[in-house]
DNA sequence: ACAAAAGTGTTGAGAGTACACCCATGC
DNA sequence: GCATGGGTGTACTCTCAACACTTTTGT
């Protein structure tokens, strides 16, 4: 953030602020930059930053993005606009807050001039954020719990080819409860999005498993009518 | 809205339009103001203005429909930020949207300064309409259609009382495909979120109709589980 | 051999869907 | 008496939820 956008003007300044999620350490978790200047200097927040004037919001957000993790073509999805008057000590800024998910393997957060440090904490257990982004990390985090329910947005924290059993870590430490192996495998094999790897088996300590990956053309499916999980 | 606004400073100038929808001639409508003053002048838009510094984007979204309708106490949800650069030929306006759902009957249309007309228009056919008004007008309709389905909303479209037929009435102009009367009823009447008025009945051309209202408390119900509706 | 994850079917309950007739009123 | 919307029940299907054992590998 840069103090000098805030005042400019009589208009509100706008920065996009992202909740980027990811799997890690077996349990769900947010990236944070610890703040190097006021307001909140020292305190974590979420990326973020200024719209420039050539971008629209969803590349303003892209960008942000890859500064951050150096990674594009993560999914990233508009959350929501939050805008109250005195959100930020230095004026009236209003942020539009975005909502990515990325495989934890492919990212390597970035620390850049503005953050002096880049992190990743447990959502279950944030330290104090800055801001109102403790109310849109709520946000984000109701908003990943419901998509899980009806789309299947969760492939987008695997790489590109995972087991059942990658997916169903997922899905079980997002909603925090243990799902049932069988019905789960059938409901995720009925959908018909998934096809086998015929290149190998997930070896490791263990029987090996299946690998699979989404069919070419998958978009996240939504629901057409009723849910697509409701486990 | 006031031109002067938008080209002051470097920040770009926030607008929060309102998509209203109610019910009216059988058909679902949508309120738009003509223009009466460049960029679009003469062109049909959504209702909006710019957001004032001292209130949140709700407040201006509540104070801005206020102010067209004359009603406060209406649904109002925020829907989603437009923002490409070139949205507006004046200059940089990021765009918050809202949603709101009336009942016909207690909105009457107030036509200020700004607005030389206001109109209800149907949403299936509506005239040009100026900036990128028609996208956000799409994306308001698919939202109203699918949160049909998994909460309570219908309930805003009508009076605070009404009849079975007619909570029927507002699903099937929405979702446009006739519904089941028996599955209808059965469905409404197991969520629990209505009461029976014993205040009277629906008296009319035919068979006195029982009257409902929704219970007390009754905030618009979202689904835990599995959808509410999938008629 | 044993520890650990992979993989596999069936049954019962509940929700969704399809479907047809009588009722009460105004005209 | 007739036109019109109000009001009611049942049978079939399909999805969801609960539940336990065998297989394959590494060590």
């Amino acid at each position: 953030m840069v103090d000098a956008q805030v005042a400019r003007g009589s208009n509100p300044a706008i920065t996009v602020d992202a909740v980027v999620f990811t799997i890690r350490e077996g349990c769900l978790q947010v990236l944070l930059i610890r703040r190097g200047r006021p307001p909140f200097q020292g305190r974590w927040a979420l990326p973020g930053g200024f719209v420039e004037s050539s971008e629209s919001l969803d590349q303003a957000a892209a960008r942000e993005l890859e500064e951050e993790t150096g990674v594009s073509e993560i999914y990233l999805e508009q959350l929501y606009s939050f805008g109250h008057p005195d959100r930020d000590p230095r004026g009236r800024v209003i942020s539009v807050a975005y909502f990515a998910l990325v495989p934890a393997k492919e990212v390597q957060p970035i620390a850049d001039d503005d953050a002096s440090e880049v992190g990743w904490y447990a959502v279950s257990g944030p330290p104090p954020l800055a801001f109102d982004h403790d109310e849109i990390l709520r946000t984000a985090t109701a908003r990943l719990r419901s998509k899980l329910e009806y789309t299947t947005v969760a492939f987008q924290l695997l790489p590109s080819r995972f087991t059942l059993g990658e997916l169903q870590d997922v899905y079980e430490i997002i909603l925090g409860r243990p799902l049932d192996k069988r019905n789960f495998r059938r409901k995720i094999l009925s959908l018909g999005v998934l096809t086998e790897w015929d290149g190998g088996r997930r070896t490791g300590r263990h029987r090996p498993a299946r690998i699979y990956s989404p069919i070419p053309d998958h978009a996240d499916r939504t629901r057409e009518k009723g849910t697509i999980f409701s486990f």
